[in-house]
DNA sequence: TTGACATAGTGTAAATTATACACTATTGTT
DNA sequence: AACAATAGTGTATAATTTACACTATGTCAA
């Protein structure tokens, strides 16, 4: 047991967990297993331990679902409306993670419990305030998209221009002109050739990109 | 007492409080009157009590050290690094406020700490982890006025464009041209004339504007 | 009353950036 | 060899941003 002298709130980290699959922006859900909400699907998370940073948290709680490390990570808003949580007062430092499509599925779930990818427009009920957490985390990919290099997340080592155009046209639902989008992609001169090139079908071969800087997410312009 | 059957750490909320005065860009200092960091300038902040939300919080803090009510809050961060505070456990949901020049000092601090103003170039050495908080701070604000209406927060009823310009000067740190900056400022069509002016010593009287919906603060473009 | 001074207010041309738009290139398959 | 399928490329126009200098209108003092 532990004892203060004033109350304190629980606090937690709840990750939205991105990726890009069937040509659908996706996300993680897990159904509880417990009360509250029991049935219900919610955003992977948990209870920050005293001795790690709230990121490591949001790491440790991504990696139990998941079995994905080193990805994307970034901290998206504290959310502690009363009452939000019906046990006891739950300050919830939510995240969300971008994951490349490759990696996912690299470990079944640790906890027994249900996992599943949603697509967005096709999302379950969802537990506590989750449905406002999905929906702050949403917007702020789409906004990202526009001035920074967030997408670049979602690629795997080598990727072709066209795939990374779809990813682009898939979160921003909007079909994009392929030669505008090459040569604002290319000026930003944040990917490179490898030199090398895909042959997948009947027809010309495409290029290899990579990502200058992975891992890194910069502002543009 | 109050006893839990994990560890729960404490969660405060701290406000960086910004002004502009003496054609500065100023924030709100209380030097701390007690253990740790007994005598060092902090920002205001304090306990989230169990039954407000997290900027109610905010609010109150900072009603309680400036008298200000109203004005512009916004979420900036939540720091919880743990060894932060080295009394506890703490994790500190970070706002930023932003207050016209004229609503300052309507009220002296309460808590008979010495309270200040200081400017960005000559702050004291800080409690805690503040310095990096007052820091993202200051990035947050300089990038929002590139993309959102926020400096119109520091504008008081009616002001003239002179007056708006030098709010952006101060901030951004760099001389802009009146003409461009009025078509600019004008073309995003949040600010009107209000018919009236304001003379002002042995020159031509400036036209005076105001907010068109104050208090709110858009994405512009 | 008039001239000096101080700040307010205004427009246009050039450069840059964003948009619209259609055909050629290369490969595998039949 | 023709076809199907995706990769790859350039140019003209529009929109936006930038650079830049003079006129307008008031006060004050001689």
């Amino acid at each position: 047991m532990y004892t203060y002298e004033f109350p304190h709130p629980a606090v937690t980290t709840d990750v939205v967990i991105f990726t890009l699959r069937d040509q659908q922006l996706k996300l993680l859900l897990i159904r509880r297993g417990s009360e509250p909400y029991q049935g219900n699907w919610a955003l992977p998370g948990g209870f920050v331990q005293m001795q790690e940073d709230l990121e490591e948290a949001a790491r440790r709680e991504l990696e139990e679902e998941t079995g994905v490390t080193g990805v994307y990570l970034e901290q998206l808003y504290t959310f502690g409306t009363p009452g939000r949580d019906p046990r006891e007062r739950v300050i919830t430092v939510a995240y969300y993670a971008l994951i490349p499509s490759e990696r996912i599925q690299l470990r079944a779930a640790t906890d027994a419990e249900a996992v599943g990818w949603f697509g967005l427009g096709e999302l379950p009920k969802l537990a506590f305030d989750h449905r406002d957490i999905v929906a702050m985390a949403h917007q702020r990919l789409v906004a990202k998209l526009d001035y920074s290099t967030i997408a670049f997340q979602f690629m795997p080592e080598r990727f072709t221009l066209s795939e990374l155009q779809a990813v682009y046209e898939i979160i921003l639902r909007e079909q994009l002109d392929k030669r505008n989008f090459r040569k604002w992609v290319l000026a930003m001169e944040r990917i490179e050739e490898t030199g090398e090139e895909r042959r997948d079908g009947a027809h010309r071969p495409a290029k290899l990109y990579r990502v200058r800087d992975p891992g890194k997410v910069e502002i543009i312009k």
